[in-house]
DNA sequence: ATTGGCACTCTAGGCTTTAGAGTGCTAAAA
DNA sequence: TTTTAGCACTCTAAAGCCTAGAGTGCCAAT
């Protein structure tokens, strides 16, 4: 039913429509591509793609836009197509090298992720997410105490994850070196190697076993701890581009100002990045109505994740019009999702 | 030659173009304050303060609208009015509490200062940006190496500033405990109580003093600080409020994209923030063209400065159409920056 | 299956018209 | 000297109208 040329007049389609965001008339297409048929087999054909929903005319006698079902089925050739594959694994490479130049040199949590954000949205011309890797399950490694003022105590909480975390806490009384060492040492003796996800029972429980006097500073203690592996539970993700949404705003119609509030309070968005599933390695598009969270019917989705030693701990997103440029962004997404994985290093 | 009453004009036409960003006509004006005289004799008050440049008219026969030089009156005026000055410390008041509220739980930097400009733009309904300390004239409190795993140290760098910074170094050679507690020491022999702009030289000589097989370790370590160092006296801002720009739109015309970007790209934002001197406790109003850098000739922008031991360390700043809200604008910069000022506390 | 031809449809943009808000000026009133 | 009513004049924004042109669907011919 669905001829070999049908699709390559979808694909023409929608890469004239993104190029120039005008819906698409059978001649102005037979022009531009040569099909070697006239505008009239185009125009029987196009009645074909209307038919199965691929595109549609915004209204009698004007050209045709694709539907999100029409990228959909173009996106999804996209992937498998040797063609464009290649065209993909180009823009990869060099996006990667990119990339890893300016990455390599952060090591501070925060600043890799906003400055991959960054680099994320420079690259596709988007606005770009990423959240921060996934805590839950991670262990610690070690509780450190160091001493910065007479009553102040900074408290370091290293995890397996390479994730360094620190909480200033103000005693209330002095505490010498030494005791401030074994304080430590009992500390941990319940965190070390442990999930952090267990650590709440067992830390109230040594509290008791302090004498009195003691239990005041322990307390204080215990609850900075708190605090950091709460933190480390908390959804977080690191947010650019703001600009590129609104240069492509007539897209967005009004739910612009919408959008970048949820991003700029980061409600929900973590929640809705995990919705979808994906698989190793493999970008995902969620295009138009597809996704029936923000209510821009016309924006599209590219998500991919990375990981830690193999298991997925955090998502990495495009988003940007249906209209945008799907290998290009599909490259680049995958780009920065392999450079912020930990799998094989070290 | 500017009479009273063309002040209360003056003052009546800006309140009300703010409320309805339309131009306003002598009509409306009488209509909704009673001068207790005719609209002719607001006309003729209009044409006076036409004259003196206070107002302007978009075309002949319209409404008025003020030009930036009224603004500046208005602000000026606004400060000084006993009344006004009322309902701001009213509204700082209530501010104040509402933000020391959430800042309190506080400790870490980058959270604070992230909450801040997110908690002035949803005070003030526009975008808000608030300037990281200055640190370039801080001192060294400690250096603190910690070990987080065989090969790889943390240097954390405490400075008297409160802030703490973190970098993992992974060492060429695995190092024991007791070593690194002596490098510790010396780095701190060389650190302690330095000024951070000091520190780069007396650095570099103390690597020179080391043995050639622990040379490389101790250059390791020392970049390390460094990077922390120069990290310290880069210049950053913490932004929000995008989606305020965006609503107000069409004040922008077109150049809303390039501000987002430099807000996202963080460039020039600081330069252009320490071109503008305030005075303790004082904010102050940057009215449209005043502001050549931007050339956004419709964009206001209310500073205010925050200190730390009474020293002016950074800046807080509302951005925003000429036609904003300013009492209320004033009144969330002031309260911000008191509460991010560290002078009599501790 | 493809094509040229043709009648038909729809929109975007240009043009005209008009209501209404606002002005400036003048001459009289306060 | 200041205020006011009155009036002729100006300009815009919105509404209505018109037209060119791009595009369609369909039919009969290839």
């Amino acid at each position: 039913m669905i001829s070999e040329r049908n699709m390559a007049v979808l694909r023409a389609i929608i890469e004239d429509f993104i190029a120039t965001n005008e819906p698409v008339g059978s001649k102005a297409l037979v022009e531009r591509h040569n099909f070697g048929v006239s505008s009239a087999t185009i125009r029987n054909d196009m009645a074909v793609l209307e038919e199965e929903g691929y595109i549609a005319a915004p209204h009698t006698s004007s050209g045709r836009i694709p539907t999100d079902k029409g990228y959909r089925v173009f996106v999804d050739q996209l992937i498998q197509a040797e063609a464009v594959t290649a065209e993909i694994k180009k823009n990869f490479a060099e996006l990667n090298k990119i990339f890893a130049k300016t990455l390599d040199q952060l090591t501070d949590l925060d600043e890799r992720l906003q400055t991959s954000a960054q680099l994320l949205a420079k690259a596709t011309g988007e606005a770009a997410v990423v959240q921060y890797p996934n805590m839950k399950s991670v262990s610690v490694r070690t509780v450190e105490l160091v001493k910065v003022s007479e009553s102040r105590v900074l408290i370091l909480l290293i995890t397996d994850a390479e994730r360094i975390q620190q909480h200033v806490v103000v005693l209330a009384s002095d505490v010498s070196e030494q005791s401030l060492a074994s304080l430590k040492e009992k500390f941990n003796q319940v965190c070390s190697g442990k999930a952090i996800e267990s650590l709440s029972e067992s830390l109230k429980v040594l509290v008791t076993k302090f004498a009195p006097e003691q239990r005041v500073n322990v307390q204080i203690l215990v609850d900075g701890i708190f605090l950091l592996i709460d933190a480390n539970k908390q959804d977080k993700v690191a947010f650019a581009g703001a600009a590129n949404l609104v240069r492509s705003e007539q897209q967005f119609a009004g739910g612009l100002s919408s959008l970048l509030q949820t991003f700029d309070e980061q409600s929900d968005i973590w929640q809705f990045l995990n919705l979808w599933k994906l698989e190793a390695e493999k970008p995902r598009a969620i295009i138009g109505s597809e996704n029936s969270v923000f209510e821009l019917s016309t924006s599209s989705l590219l998500l991919s994740s990375y990981s830690n030693q193999g298991t997925e701990v955090a998502k990495v997103a495009v988003v940007g019009p249906t209209r945008m440029n799907y290998p290009r962004n599909f490259a680049a997404v995958l780009a920065l999702s392999k450079l912020l994985s930990k799998d094989q290093e070290d």
